[in-house]
RNA sequence: GGCCCGUUCGUCUAUCGGUUAGGACACCUGGUUUUCAACCAGGUAAGAGGGGUUCGACUCCCCUACGGGCUGCCA
């Protein structure tokens, strides 16, 4: 047994909508704690407050929900702890941990200038009052520094990327404290993760330079450092950064796209982590599955294809009472009109036949067209055509016999295949103009099924309108 | 510029020194079929390049190329 009980976190700034990536993250740490009886944190940084909005942070709330990542307890804000965090800053004072420095934005640029110009490679800035003696302290503002050490290295086990070894002269004395008071994300994360009891941090290999200065945080108010996994980033289809050039990168996109949230789940849970051979798995299993030493190291890229084939097999698999649900929200996030009381009662008895022909919401709907429309039922373009003069007459001639058959697969069958004989023509093509007069739609599921769920009236009143 | 990370079929990946380099999605061919979806049979397709180490490298090391990240009183 693990010694502690895990705790993991996921902590977007709350700049704007939830990114694809960071629900991958969030998915991540949600997998890990809930796989291992541990608890999922949910924090906002909210310490950057020229950005940060409380529409951002009710929007990735929003995205969590829906894609079905539930934290434990309320959502923190990190702006709230801003006082802890001075309190921490000033505690590394005391330890000697930290200094107060009292060089100007001015002079440090100067500073970077001067050493550029010296061609230095790179310029670390070394403040003047890292060992002044506080006697020469003027009455000025400052900020408080880490006193990072300048020799040595600092080495991130991550259990993603390996080992990773920085050289401390490489990392400056960064703030912690800033001139008026208010934390730097770098003692912010650091401070939060150690009172909220943090264990592992899983986030994006773009913070994986920062986990060494943020571990000399740890070091220098001798706190446990948690257990590091620096994920890699989602790339668009062409490799290069996810943009929005590359279409929906938002996690409500694809809400409102009409994507199933168990198969966004499956979907990216897969992408950059395997179980061996495993691609359609549901959450429970992948809870069960999931692992670090799973994760890759090398940055994945989107595909939607398979995002739409595995949400395909996810919507097959969902029980019918869920899935109308899940239907209906999708209305509702699409801005489409809500289901009719009527349309709501035929839709739900079609879904056995239409939810395992269909890869996302609007393509499901799509094809249960004949139970959310209503007469006169209206020919797409497509299924016009199979609606000829010859085919009406045929349907024509098929109406009477339906006044008094059996209402039942068993026999409705015998009169549809020996109408096609009678005509002599194969089943498909009695099948067609039969689709567009029930449906008006050319992909629609059997005509069998369609014609039980609405009933005799409904296809006899809509055989009636397309003979003319 | 400096530092850090990465590179297996088109895509996601398996492999953890010895395999005919496997699977999935996509694609192509054939079959089935009542349209769509699905399904069945088969096929095309990969270790970035160059050096090492080793009896033996996709696996370990180095260099190069390419991609990404960090380098803020942003997070």
């Amino acid at each position: 047994m693990s010694s502690r009980p895990v705790v993991t976190r996921f902590a977007p700034s709350p700049t704007g909508y939830l990114h694809i990536g960071g629900g991958r993250t969030a998915l991540f740490n949600w997998l890990y704690a809930r796989g291992r009886g541990g608890k999922f944190l949910l924090r906002i940084e909210d310490t950057d407050r020229e950005r940060s909005t409380p529409e951002a942070t009710a929007a990735i709330l929003q995205g969590l929900r829906w894609l079905g990542l539930d934290w434990d307890g309320e959502a923190v804000s990190q702006f709230a702890q801003k006082d802890r965090h001075a309190e921490v800053a000033h505690q590394m004072l005391d330890r000697g941990t930290a200094y107060k420095c009292f060089s100007t934005q001015d002079e440090i640029a100067a500073f970077r200038a001067e050493a550029e110009a010296k061609g230095a490679s790179y310029a670390v800035f070394q403040s003047p009052w890292r060992d002044a003696d506080p006697a020469s302290h003027p009455d000025a503002p400052y900020v408080i520094r880490m006193k990072a050490p300048r020799d040595g290295e600092t080495v991130i086990d991550d259990q993603v990327q390996g080992r990773v070894v920085i050289k401390n002269e490489t990392l400056d004395d960064m703030i912690v404290l800033r001139s008026d008071g208010t934390p730097t994300y770098m003692l912010a994360v650091v401070v939060d993760d150690h009172d909220m009891g943090v264990t592992h941090v899983i986030r994006g290999d773009d913070h994986l330079n920062n986990a060494a200065r943020q571990q000399m945080v740890y070091d220098a108010m001798g706190w446990a450092i948690p257990v590091w996994a620096h994920i890699p980033l989602i790339h668009g289809p062409d490799g290069k950064k996810l943009s929005k050039r590359h279409g929906a990168t938002a996690v409500g996109d694809y809400h409102a796209q009409g994507y199933p949230a168990a198969g966004m789940r499956n979907y990216l849970t897969r992408l950059g982590w395997a179980h061996g051979d495993a691609e359609f798995f549901t959450s429970a299993q992948a809870m069960e599955w999931f692992d670090l030493s799973g994760i890759g190291r090398s940055p994945a890229r989107l595909d939607f294809k398979k995002l739409e084939n595995l949400c395909g097999q996810h919507i097959a698999i969902t029980e019918d009472a869920a899935l109308l649900h899940e239907l209906e929200a999708y209305l509702a996030a699409a801005d489409r009109p809500a289901l009719t009381d009527g349309q709501r009662d035929l839709l739900s008895r079609s879904l056995y036949c239409v939810k395992d022909r269909a890869k996302t919401f609007p393509e499901l709907l799509e094809k249960a067209h004949f139970a959310l429309t209503s007469r006169p039922v209206v020919a797409d373009e497509a299924s016009a055509k199979a609606l000829d003069t010859v085919s009406r007459g045929i349907l024509k001639s098929l109406t009477p016999r339906l006044q008094t058959v059996s209402w039942t697969k068993e026999g409705l069958e015998p009169i549809l295949t020996e109408t096609a004989e009678a005509h002599g023509i194969g089943f498909g093509k009695l099948a067609a103009p039969l689709r567009t007069a029930l449906a008006g739609r050319s992909a629609t599921p059997s005509v069998y099924d369609m014609m039980l769920i609405i009933g005799r009236d409904e296809t006899i009143a809509r055989l009636e309108d397309a003979a003319g």
